[in-house]
DNA sequence: TCTATTGTAACTATATTCGTTACAGATGGC
DNA sequence: GCCATCTGTAACGAATATAGTTACAATAGA
């Protein structure tokens, strides 16, 4: 289980919202949904929360709503609110510092990696959760 | 110890090739630079070897060379022969049937992942081993 | 035949992710 | 004020992936 899939389950959950728009949405619906626990869920809308995305409410008859309109919610937002990692990862230990290419590989891959998370970037900001909402209605059911 | 550095621990280990042109390379050595265990390399270079980058031989006096020049090798080439994962993974379980975005997502996401991947093929397409080289031999050593 | 080297299986250590339980804190209705 | 209903979050467990390690068979040259 080492897959990180929370971009996935945020968008899936992102989606559930906006079709619920000004209603204080549970954690509990969202998750079985998504076939989860209410805690992933929690711990989601917590870092989308933190990223302006959704409001929450604690309390009776509490929950999540969307911050903003969902075309105004790109992918590329929520793909950062979420992301944790590069697309690949550099040298799990330090290479040799003796040899010229252990030297200055790190440094070259870095900025490799760089550049395919601004392509990433842009890809994502060519979506929008309505977007996304309207391709899921789409789907033959 | 999650993140897969095999693409980073692949450039390397091509590039002290692309160092060493019609030179039987010993993993030992390639170890030594990338700071591993030269089973890791073995084992790299059987993927690498796999998708036809490089060529092994057995034996006293063996080791692994470059399949082709280093300018006709793309990074893209490389990321293919030992990638295994996609940016972001899709659900864990199976989304809830019964409810239309948890029907209709995985399918939405999965060309999205297209979309992406796509992107980074051409971005990575855009350097080749040589580039690569050239860019560790301007590094400030 | 001896030596050097790859190829590969098997196992361990470590890290990550997700799932789960538990409970404190907040909010609204009575 | 009290209770029911939520979120927020800590703590822990299970499953899985990655890399590291040991061991050894197979191969090839001297």
């Amino acid at each position: 289980m080492a897959a990180n899939s929370q971009f996935a389950m945020a968008v899936h959950t992102l989606s559930m919202l906006a079709g619920r728009r000004d209603e204080n949405v549970k954690s509990d619906w969202l998750a079985a949904s998504v076939n989860t626990n209410p805690v992933v869920i929690r711990r989601l809308l917590g870092q989308l929360g933190h990223a302006g995305l959704v409001i929450s409410q604690t309390g009776a008859h509490g929950g999540t709503r969307l911050a903003r309109c969902p075309n105004e919610i790109s992918l590329c937002e929520i793909y950062k609110a979420v992301s944790c990692g590069e697309v690949f990862a550099l040298h799990p230990k330090e290479p040799s510092q003796d040899c010229p290419v252990g030297k200055n590989i790190e440094a070259v891959l870095c900025g490799i990696q760089k550049e395919i998370d601004k392509g990433i970037h842009e890809t994502l900001s060519g979506y929008t959760l309505q977007n996304v909402f309207e391709l899921i209605g789409q789907g033959k059911n």
